[in-house]
DNA sequence: AAATTATAGTATAGCGTTTTCCTAACAAAG
DNA sequence: CTTTGTTAGGAAAACGCTATACTATAATTT
C-alpha cells in the first residue's frame, strides 16, 4: 500500500538498515550513499510510518497533558488554555507531540494515568494542578514516570511541580504601593481558606510590616468573590473607621466591585486611594480604569513545565524537584505611575 | 521488562491469540477461558502495549486537532479552547485520543499535514478554520483523509466543514427586536469585508424588510472594532438624523462602546433604545447592563465536529459534506423580556 | 454410524522500523 | 607480507500485538 523503507532500499539498491541510518542521521554512511538514498526518499515521497517507529523505538515522542476540561472551560478558567499553549510550544521544540487527557467528572472514562504509564501511550506527562490528586501523584511517583505538575500540589508528595511564588506576588504588590507612598493598605480576599489567598496576604503583610506599617485587622476583609459582595464590603470599608490609602484585591471579581465602589464614593484614583489586584483575565483590560495587577505569566509557566519534562526525557538524571516562577507587575492606572522601577 | 501478552498466555495456559481475543471481546472464547484469562490479566496487572496495538492494527485511535495556537490565545480567541473541549469530549466517547498540532507562524515547525497523513500518526484530523488554507484543504481532500473543518473555509473546496448559520443569527436578532416592537433597527459593524459580518447584516436586513421595515442606509455603520470607535459612532448615530429604536452590534467590543454611549446619551435601555450583539465572550457577563446576545454554542460545534469525524471513521461511507448549526438567543436586559418565546 | 456443521482454541505470518552484531574491503603499521 | 585497525554497509533479530487460516473436538443431522 503505502511506500515503506523496503521500497526505498530496493530502489536505491541498498539495505533497509542503510536507509534507516540515513533517515536517522548516522554518520557511518558515506555522503554518496546518503545522497542516493535521500533522492529515492524524495522521489517516492517516503514518510516513515510513525506507528512502526514508535513500536521499534519503544517510545512515542508524545507527552500527555492531563487536565480537567469541560464545557465553558475558557470562561471558567481562561488560564488553562494559555498554560497548555505554553507547554505545547516548548514540547514541540523538542519534537514531542502532546495529547490531551481529561480527568473531569463529566468526562467519559478515558485512559487512566495507570493505563498511560503501563500502556506506554506517552513518554511523559504534564499534569495541570486542577487534575492532580494524591492517587495520581502516588502512581506517577511509584512508577517513576517522567512528569511535571503545574501548580503546588498542596499535599505531601515527592512529585515534581512548578508554581508561581504567590507570597512574592503579595510582596510585589505591597512594595509597589509603598513606592507609591501608600501606608495604610487594606486587603479584600475571597475565601479565607484559599492557600493562594493566604500567601498573597502574607506577602503583603510582611512587606508592610518590614517598612513599619502594621496592617490594621479591620483592613483585612473577606467576602464573596463577587462584584456585589466586594462592592458592599468596600463601601463599608470606606465609610467607617480609618480610611486606607490603598486596597489589595485578591482577585479580579473583587477588583471589579472595589472599582465601582470607589467610583461611587467619589474618591479619586489613584491619588486618594489606589488599588491593585492579581492575575490577568480576558476581561481585565476592559475594566475602567485599567487596574494595576500583579500578574502570572501562565504561558511561560507552561513553557517551563514543558521544557522541564522534555529535558528530563533527554537526560533522566536531571535532578529537578520543584521550582517557582516570578510574578510580574503590570502597571495600570489605579496606582501611581512608577517611572523609576529600580525596585522591580 | 513489562508484562506482555505472552506472559499472560503462558500463565493462563492458553495461546497468545486466545488472550488477544479475550482482550478484544471476541465471542468465540468460552466463558470459562475468558474468566481464567481475565484473572491472570488482573493478577499480572497486564496492560496491552499501546504502541504495539497501534502498529498491529495499522491505526492509532488518535485524531489530530489542527489549530493555530500562540501566547495569550485564551485572550485573543477564547472560543478556540471551548471548541477544542467540545471536540475532545465527543472523541473520547468514541475512544479516540486527541493530539494538538499548531500551524501558527511562531510555531516550531512541527508535523505538517502531509506528514500526519502519510506517516499515519493519526486516523483523522479536525481542523480549526483559523488553521485552514487552500494547501491543507487540497492535501486532505486529495488523500481522502478523514476530516472535519470547523468554520466555513471561505474558498472553493470539497472539504467537509461545519459552521454556524450566521445569516440565521442576524435573522434571530432581527426577529427578537421585531417581537420587542422595534422598527427602526441600526447596525454597527467592524470590518465591512468580513464575511460573517456581511451574513449577519444580511439576515437582519432581510428579516426587517420581510416585515416591511427597510433599514435606512445611514443606520448601517462600519467602524473600528474598538470601544472608543463604537462609542463615537453611536453618539453620532444618536445625535443626527432619524433615531433608531434598536442597535445590532456586530461584536462585543462594539457592544461595549455602544453601551457606554447610550448611557451617556441618557436614553433608557431597553425602553427608548434596545441593543443586541453577537457571540459570548468571557467578559460579556461583566458588561452592565447584561446585553442580549445571539450566541453560538461553540462547545457544541466542537462536539458535532468530533462526533462527525468519529462516525466517519466507524463508517467510511458516511456521506456528510457540510452542515450548519443554529445560533441561540440569550436574553439579557438590553432588549425587552420576551415571556412567550413562541417564535424561537 | 457416518457425515456434516458448530464451537473453541491454536499456530503463525505479518505490521515497518530500529539496532546489534557482523563482514567485507581497504588502509596503515610492523 | 602479514597483522591490526578502520570504515561503510548488510543480515537479521527483535518490538508485542492482531488477525487469518487452520485444527481438533463436540454437537447435530442424515
Amino acid at each position: 500500500m503505502a511506500v515503506t523503507i523496503r521500497d526505498v532500499a530496493e530502489k536505491a539498491g541498498v539495505s533497509v538498515s542503510t536507509v534507516s541510518k540515513v533517515i536517522n542521521g548516522w554518520t557511518t554512511i558515506s555522503a554518496a550513499t546518503t545522497a542516493k538514498v535521500n533522492a529515492v526518499i524524495e522521489e517516492l515521497h517516503f514518510t516513515p510510518n510513525a506507528r512502526a517507529v514508535s513500536f521499534a523505538r519503544r517510545a512515542t515522542k508524545n507527552i500527555v497533558f492531563l487536565t480537567s476540561l469541560g464545557k465553558e472551560e475558557a470562561y471558567k478558567n481562561p488560564h488553562m488554555f494559555d498554560i497548555m499553549c505554553g507547554v505545547y510550544s516548548e514540547l514541540s521544540k523538542y519534537h514531542y507531540t502532546m495529547t490531551l487527557v481529561d480527568t473531569s467528572e463529566e468526562a467519559y472514562p478515558g485512559e487512566t494515568v495507570e493505563e498511560i504509564i503501563s500502556g506506554g501511550s506517552a513518554d511523559g506527562i504534564v499534569v495541570h494542578g486542577a487534575a492532580l490528586n494524591e492517587n495520581i501523584a502516588k502512581t506517577i511517583v511509584s512508577k517513576n514516570f517522567p512528569h511535571t505538575v503545574i501548580g503546588n500540589p498542596g499535599f505531601e508528595t515527592q512529585i515534581c511541580w512548578i508554581d508561581t511564588n504567590h507570597m512574592l506576588g503579595g510582596q510585589f504588590a505591597a512594595e509597589h504601593l509603598l513606592a507609591c507612598g501608600c501606608k495604610k493598605v487594606a486587603f479584600i480576599g475571597g475565601r479565607r481558606t484559599d492557600v493562594i489567598s493566604q500567601q498573597r496576604l502574607k506577602g503583603v503583610r510582611q512587606t508592610m510590616l518590614k517598612s513599619g506599617h502594621r496592617m490594621s485587622t479591620e483592613h483585612i476583609i473577606y467576602t464573596d468573590s463577587s462584584r456585589e459582595a466586594a462592592h458592599k464590603a468596600t463601601l463599608d470599608l470606606l465609610s467607617c473607621g480609618e480610611l486606607p490609602d490603598a486596597i489589595v484585591c485578591e482577585n479580579n471579581m473583587i477588583a471589579l466591585g472595589v472599582s465601582r465602589a470607589i467610583e461611587h464614593s467619589g474618591l479619586s484614583v489613584p491619588d486618594e486611594i489606589a488599588f491593585i489586584t492579581f492575575d490577568r483575565y480576558p476581561y481585565t483590560n476592559i475594566i475602567v480604569p485599567t487596574p494595576t495587577i500583579v500578574d502570572i505569566d501562565v504561558y511561560d509557566m507552561g513553557r517551563q513545565a514543558g521544557s522541564t519534562i522534555a529535558r528530563k526525557l533527554q537526560n533522566p538524571n536531571l535532578l529537578v524537584q520543584s521550582f517557582t516562577t516570578l510574578p510580574i507587575l503590570v502597571q495600570g492606572s489605579t496606582t501611581c505611575l512608577m517611572t523609576d522601577n529600580a525596585e522591580f
